[in-house]
DNA sequence: CATTTTCAAACAAACGATTGCGCATCAAAT
DNA sequence: ATTTGATGCGCAATCGTTTGTTTGAAAATG
């Protein structure tokens, strides 16, 4: 046990015959302290381990360096993503991250965003609980002036920084691939349409059909809740069709893992005689075998884009600030499940 | 744009003709306070949806209920787990989680650790980084009386709160269940030893064999890097050998993936030729075929106690303290890599 | 009627830092 | 010799709460 009192300012001021202002302005570099009192003072505050209360010193300076980051859940694989972006950029601006999960309910949201208000955090970073469906909470923080940026689910109605990721943009190139590939026949896993993000992919996927001259034939898409096991049974019927696709784009990679699998025990080879592509890049693409090749979303860049936003927004307080939308290009991740070329040529 | 103003308590002093102590009082419920008055400021709180500054409040208290969460990286999946147990708990207790990552990096650890002292957090969870051989950056924070938990990486020289996992009977029940499966040859892929994980998980493969009094095979044990790639490699070997295995323990569930990839396209069976259980029930563990038999961490689990264990110290100042180490018993997850006795009687 | 007890509300001092302003001091310039 | 201008430092207010101590008036007591 040394020292267990924590030492303040004040009491270097005492020790050292000098007062807190001066002591304050020392330790940081102030001009008009002479640097003989400023080593002076630098010594003992280190010898000392001295550390400013940060409570104390963002009570009086109104700013916490905190932002805070509202998901859903922590330990869902993107969000663990966006999370690291976030926290790499704000550890950069030298801000704190606060965490806090909706746990996918509105009211726990909503309370949590209003303990948010007054000093907890400067500014928040927040991807809204799958209950939620307007902005309401939201606007009590607005408009005491907390920078807010929405990110991945956003709502229309309030009207704030988001950053989101073009869907529509990654389906088409994941669909466009496949064509490259050389198939002809290319059918699609779709995810409930009544989400925003499913509706999208199916839209790219069908544009690219068509800017690419193909038919769309409907028999080819599976409306379906996109897990391993759907995906699994979905590959039987289509085993089945007297004139089945030679490729699948599916809204996401868990039903390609099951469709795979299926395909497998049926004897039909991945990517020869189907090909695959996936949506989301999860972990699992590169275990499986064969890999899946899938469209990457960079959660990471996501979340640094962000951070980036709301640290702009939080400490550019003069100019006048108009709120956009910034939305990110996805990528396409070549695995074994849709590369028929070079299967071909080696 | 309502209001831009923040709505302190003396705003509603003012308002109300009163004074801030009154309206303190008033909205803590103190009794001395009169009824009338109380509701009176209640309402005009409510109305004007006043929320207590968050800094003056901990400042003036000099507590800030909020529990520091240092961890090497954020979306390494047991981490995020361990968080979401910590959060869980902490927002039971209405405590904040303010989450820090070390990137594995031990000076990053030093300065984060440093900058938490004083008002930051009133206490930390750690688990340490890779690179932390010793808990010197720790000991100042102790000395100030900030409660510390270590957790699933821990140090021996600081005298402090330890929440861990019993590997030795991980493997041992790993084992346990290979042979109660009817496997008599088992083998283990070991994790290099200098770390302590790899070297428990293997004395518990080790017991587990000799308490069933099955002779110990130098030969079955491969000691490697547990990563798919050498999982692949060894089941090579595996399958040359003249006496081969009809069971591996891993110590982690990677080299299990490769190990299992190699098989099926050796043609040996899993579980029928060679049984699998890995350790550390990952994710991808339900999802490729055959699934993974594995030891749970309990990682959410883990974190709840730890976050109790923290809150507990924090809360309790009167009655001196005692660290303790929990050693939290992991469990095993059956699935078809080891599932050889249904598949028999199906 | 004088004195004590109660109760509700006001006063004021913290918590630990930051910061505008003012007061010295001393050298240089007028 | 006086003004000017740096320079170095101290005073005191402030951020928004919480909380120990007083005050003042009404109620209870003798």
């Amino acid at each position: 046990m040394n020292k267990k009192k924590k030492i303040t300012i004040q009491d270097i001021a005492r020790e050292l015959n000098t007062t807190i202002s001066t002591v304050s302005r020392a330790l940081r570099d102030h001009p008009r302290i002479s640097v003989e009192t400023r080593e002076r003072i630098k010594k003992y505050a280190l010898e000392h381990d001295y550390q400013p209360d940060f409570r104390a010193a963002s009570l009086r300076q109104g700013s916490a360096r905190t932002i805070g980051v509202l998901v859903p859940r922590i330990d869902i694989h993107f969000f663990a993503r966006v999370l690291r972006g976030i926290d790499e950029v704000a550890s950069e601006n030298n801000y704190n991250v606060l965490i806090i999960q909706s746990l996918d309910s509105l009211t726990k949201e909503i309370n949590l965003v209003k303990s948010l208000v007054y000093g907890k955090v400067d500014g928040l970073i927040a991807s809204i609980s799958i209950e939620t469906h307007d902005g309401e909470h939201f606007k009590p923080l607005i408009n005491k002036g907390v920078p807010l940026v929405l990110f991945d689910k956003v709502l229309d109605d309030v009207d704030v920084t988001k950053v989101i990721i073009d869907d529509h943009y990654g389906a088409y190139i994941a669909v466009q691939h496949l064509i490259n590939q050389g198939c002809k026949r290319i059918g699609h896993f779709a995810g409930p349409q009544y989400l925003n993000i499913y509706k999208s992919r199916k839209q790219g996927y069908l544009d690219a059909l068509k800017d690419a001259g193909l038919k769309i034939e409907e028999s080819l898409i599976f409306e379906d809740m996109l897990v391993k096991e759907r995906g699994y049974e979905i590959m039987g019927q289509v085993h089945k069709m007297e004139n089945p696709p030679d490729a699948i784009f599916s809204s996401n990679d868990f039903a390609v893992v099951g469709a795979i699998m299926r395909a497998k025990e049926l004897g039909i080879r991945v990517p020869q005689d189907i090909a695959f592509t996936g949506f989301a890049n999860e972990p699992m693409d590169e275990i499986v075998d064969p890999t899946i090749s899938s469209i990457e979303q960079n959660p990471v860049k996501m979340g640094k884009e962000a951070a980036r936003l709301l640290i702009e927004q939080m400490e550019d307080k003069k100019t006048a600030f108009y709120p956009k939308t910034v939305t990110l290009k996805p990528s396409l991740v070549v695995r074994q499940s849709s590369l028929k070329k070079s299967i071909v040529s080696v």
